[in-house]
DNA sequence: AAAGCACGCGCG
DNA sequence: AAAGCGCGCGTGCTTT
């Protein structure tokens, strides 16, 4: 059963769809003090929500204590549909085309893109609905089920429902990680970087241990007035002492033996930890033992998830002590091994590689094959692959590989020169790269030999993008499955009175549950079956491992 | 004064 | 040791 929950009035309201996007009641208004209770109530019949997009209503429903099973989010659903392949000869597609400005790169979209990023600590009070009615929205589902039906091939139809299903379940998954927010131990952060940096300074001020080192490099570089966090500055002062460096990278400093590069680099280090993840971050996002971060999901063209504030898809080795399970509880940290290589394999069908990866360590088996057991170069070599890397040691690895794994290699290849060319690429389960720019068209009818070889350069940069899109994107796809097959069989525990987890983080093919001591085994099951249900549902029963290392910890920083 | 860009570095 | 893909964000610096 759909159940449409649309903006109304200063409220909502609520009516009941048919599948292809009929009503089946009247829309009910509904007052927003009223919503939470309404929505609990008919969520005992377990429809699937039709709205706008999961963070105009699931923050507020979850906070008020409501959990919902499903949805289709419409938004996010309605992106992929107007750039897949697979619909773009119904007239979803076709609509959605004419409302891209010709102008720029911007994905079509059916509905408005997201809201601006709205600002720290203000995560429920700050979201409007958009401004999207009963009618508007039903019309816009059942545009989306009739492209969906448009879908000839039953198979691909089947795996596009899945990816919007999986995409759905996604949004509904962050916004219940945003608000489970990371187990986070506030004393144990500030532990971390009084010991590196010395205690807090003030406002605007280096802590004593920077101090220290950016008066160690004013004296060794003999510049009185250096300021090391200028990239200018520090260029100049590097230079007047001989030493000749073209940037002021950290690898390239590190060339150079000179007695200034040991504490410079130190001294970035330090004032990365500072002013990435110091006092002030954890002033601005952690509140009650959570770091509460907001997941962007279809943030990233190739399906993965961006976020915004507090940076948390790069939450750095060296504070990861500070994520803690709390008393009674451990943190389960499941990672998918070697998820990218691993999907090429399954899209590609290779079953030589797929022999590789029968392996746990599916370097260690591509090594034995082809690399003369040198698992450092065959890993150099795969990886190398799906990014498209020509030149070094991975370029020249490349037909060696070619040699050993020809349908795999043909794989990426074919994506590279389907970008080149200017066409678009499709992931596993139907999403599809963005077609390329005006202005990209344009570069490439260029007349003089100047601006043909820039136009080259240019169309293998698409091919790269194009090339790594297909693996990255049905990676996220597989991701996607996971997670919502997980939270499904965790729910379940719930449900059914049992001890379970809960999710509280996810970062491209790794997820956390925090989950008390006596749910630690159901949970890991559940993980690891949840892997499994992954794989099928996207590939059917090939003879390829999709193997989960998981680390049952206290704290981050122990896993891995 | 605000907005936008380049750099550099963190994560997968 | 970096390279080939995808991101977010703080800082300095330039443009508006």
């Amino acid at each position: 059963m759909y159940l449409l929950l649309a903006a109304h009035q200063d409220g909502a309201a609520i009516q009941r769809i048919s599948p292809s996007g009929k009503p089946t009641s009247d829309a009910r208004p509904v007052t927003k003090g009223e919503l939470p209770g309404v929505v609990r109530e008919l969520e005992l019949q377990r429809p699937r929500w039709v709205w706008s997009r999961a963070q105009d209503w699931y923050p507020e429903l979850l906070a008020r204590g409501v959990e919902l099973e499903r949805c289709h989010d419409l938004a996010l659903c309605g992106s992929i549909l107007a750039n897949s392949a697979l619909t773009a000869h119904t007239e979803y597609a076709k609509n959605a085309e004419k409302l891209v400005q010709d102008d720029d790169t911007t994905p079509a979209r059916a509905l408005q893109p997201p809201p601006p990023p709205s600002t720290q600590g203000a995560l429920f009070e700050d979201i409007k609905p958009v401004v999207a009615g009963v009618v508007e929205l039903r019309n816009e589902f059942a545009a989306q089920q009739a492209a969906l039906a448009d879908v000839d091939d039953a198979d691909l139809s089947k795996r596009l429902q899945l990816l919007l299903a999986a995409e759905s379940a996604g949004a509904i998954i962050a916004v219940e990680m945003q608000h489970a927010g990371v187990p986070w131990r506030e004393e144990l952060h500030e532990q971390i970087l009084t010991e590196a940096l010395g205690p807090r300074p003030p406002l605007g001020h280096r802590p004593p241990a920077l101090e220290a080192l950016c008066n160690e490099l004013r004296h060794m570089l003999n510049s009185p007035a250096l300021n090391p966090d200028s990239p200018q500055d520090l260029m100049r002062a590097l230079h007047r002492n001989g030493i000749e460096v073209k940037s002021t990278r950290k690898w390239e400093l590190q060339q150079s033996g000179h007695p200034a590069i040991q504490p410079l680099l130190a001294y970035k280090q330090l004032s990365r930890l500072h002013t990435a993840n110091g006092w002030t971050w954890l002033d601005t996002w952690v509140r009650d033992g959570r770091f509460h971060p907001e997941y962007v999901v279809g943030g990233v063209v190739s399906g993965r998830w961006a976020s915004r504030g507090g940076g948390a898809l790069q939450i750095p080795r060296n504070i990861r002590a500070a994520v803690h399970a709390e008393p009674g509880h451990k943190l389960i940290v499941a990672d998918a091994s070697q998820l990218e290589p691993r999907v090429l394999v399954a899209l590609a069908q290779d079953t030589k590689m797929a022999e590789a990866a029968r392996d746990k360590d599916l370097y260690a088996g591509i090594a034995a094959q082809g690399f003369g057991g040198d698992r450092q170069k065959a890993k150099v070599a795969l990886l190398g692959a799906i990014y498209g890397a020509t030149t070094g040691e991975s370029g020249r690895l490349m037909p060696q590989l070619a040699r050993t794994y020809p349908r795999a290699v043909g794989f990426v290849e074919q994506a590279a020169r389907e970008g080149e060319a200017g066409r678009t690429v499709t992931t596993r389960l139907g999403r599809s790269s963005p077609a390329p720019s005006l202005g990209w068209l344009r570069s490439q009818q260029s007349t003089t030999a100047e601006e043909q070889r820039r136009a080259d350069t240019i169309a293998r940069s698409r091919g790269r993008f194009t090339r790594n899109f297909v693996v990255q994107g049905s990676a996220a796809e597989w991701a996607a499955c996971w997670l919502a097959e997980l939270r499904r069989r965790l729910r379940t525990f719930r449900a059914e009175g049992r001890p379970s987890g809960e999710l509280v983080f996810f970062l491209h093919d790794e997820v956390m549950v925090h989950a008390a001591d006596d749910a630690v085994e159901a949970c890991v099951e559940a993980i690891r079956e949840a892997a499994d249900a992954a794989k099928e549902l996207m590939f059917g029963r090939i003879p390829v491992e999709f193997p989960v290392s998981i680390a049952v910890v206290d704290s981050y920083d122990k896993a891995k």
